[in-house]
DNA sequence: GCAAAAGTGTTACCGGTACACCCATGT
DNA sequence: ACATGGGTGTACCGGTAACACTTTTGC
């Protein structure tokens, strides 16, 4: 492998930053961390860290994740790079950020609690550093977009779910009340989700049927189809 | 400005490639150019080029887009971040895939052919270097995105247009042919376009009338109002 | 019995699709 | 007159929204 072709080109510091949304208590909730390097030491901010160079960014993105709430195999995608030359005062970092959806039960909560993480709603952020403010925003325009053309809730809810807890979940997502009956007809008609034999009696006196994702579950199969 | 913050972490080549549509003779078509470097020098590729220091990856790639159709003021948008370590076979570079649009007879053609650059339709493109086809692949994904949530035309159709050009432009993006009739009235129940007094002759008998975008054209006043 | 959440049914409306049909004009 | 592309009209269908209604069960 020849080093040498492309010396004379300029080597940037490249990072990612990690938007990770969850669901908990009727909201979308996202995760941060007071910032542990000068400047703004202290103050909010999303979780991220600098790429190896052997890893692609989203390796760098899921090792991340791994240190700070303890999974593997996180739903992950590309948001936008951020490369403002002056985005950080005081030096050149170019950084991709990443959203993540995981299930709100199923993290290693004292690992978030150990780096001193926090989860925000998303209505009701704190001040952040940088353009991590904007990073959310867009994140949020992508999980809109993803939950618009294809169900979501796998990788947000318990694997065994109501259809009232998935209907609270879109309205959070959208900031706005879908009508509990037309929900789940839609959701019916799409013919994904499987109803499963018990019942939820925690949160209702008749008892609400628990539904799940099939194993082998593709969104690809049912896009297009989904439109809220 | 301390400069010694991050050392210690990683730096690495980061690059931007151009994905560049017109729309000529009926057809999408990209811009290509023979790659002028070793390995894999001759072939097919985006045009491309290294982010200076303190350019942000946007500045880079409307740096690239001068460079080779000689234009300022194109629209440019992110598409994604490609960054396995290994997707130049000698060297590690990240790129940034952006898409832009330009309309077919105010570029340079003359700087065009200087490089060696060739337009080719979507439809049939040569074999690419590296993972430049998945760039323009995923492109043309965010352009069908795009042109379904406003109206697009602006950044590839002449100043003035008619209809059936339009019509035949959504055509070619989708690789599907619209109905005239519903396309038309579709485009009429958005209320963006301005109907002017002449019309063109060339292509029919009758005549066309030509339709302009109104001077301050701001797309996001008309999204989520298209659905093709 | 009543409150509360689950779940069903009804209806009106809007937008897309398919397709038939007129219009203007150069040859 | 007729072929050609421009442009209009209509009838149907499916999805969505709004909302009334029934069901089940704990208190």
């Amino acid at each position: 492998m020849a080093k040498t072709i492309y010396t004379g080109y300029p080597k940037i510091h490249v990072a990612v930053d990690c938007v990770v949304f969850t669901y908990d208590n009727g909201q979308l909730k996202v995760l941060l961390y007071p910032r542990n390097l000068e400047p703004y030491k202290g103050d909010w901010s999303l979780m991220g860290g600098f790429v190896a160079n052997q890893e692609s960014l989203e390796d760098a993105a899921r090792r991340v994740l791994l240190q700070t709430v303890g999974l593997h195999d996180i739903f992950l995608e590309q948001v936008a790079a951020f490369s403002q030359p002056d985005r950080e005062p005081t030096e050149r970092v170019i950084s991709m950020a990443f959203y993540a959806l995981i299930c709100n039960d199923s993290h290693n909560s004292e690992l978030v609690e150990a780096h001193k993480g926090e989860w925000f709603p998303i209505t009701d952020l704190p001040p952040l550093v940088f353009d991590h403010k904007n990073m959310i925003d867009i994140a949020l325009q992508r999980l809109q977009y993803k939950a618009s053309h294809e169900l979501l809730g796998r990788e947000l809810l318990p694997s065994k779910f109501t259809l009232t807890q998935l209907n609270n979940l879109y309205n959070a997502i959208f900031q706005h009340t879908f009508d509990p009956g037309n929900f789940r007809k839609k959701v019916a008609s799409l013919n994904v989700l499987l109803q499963t034999a018990d019942k939820d009696t925690a949160s209702s006196k008749k008892g609400a049927y628990f539904y799940v994702f099939p194993h082998n579950y593709e969104p690809k199969d049912y896009c297009q189809i989904v439109k809220f």
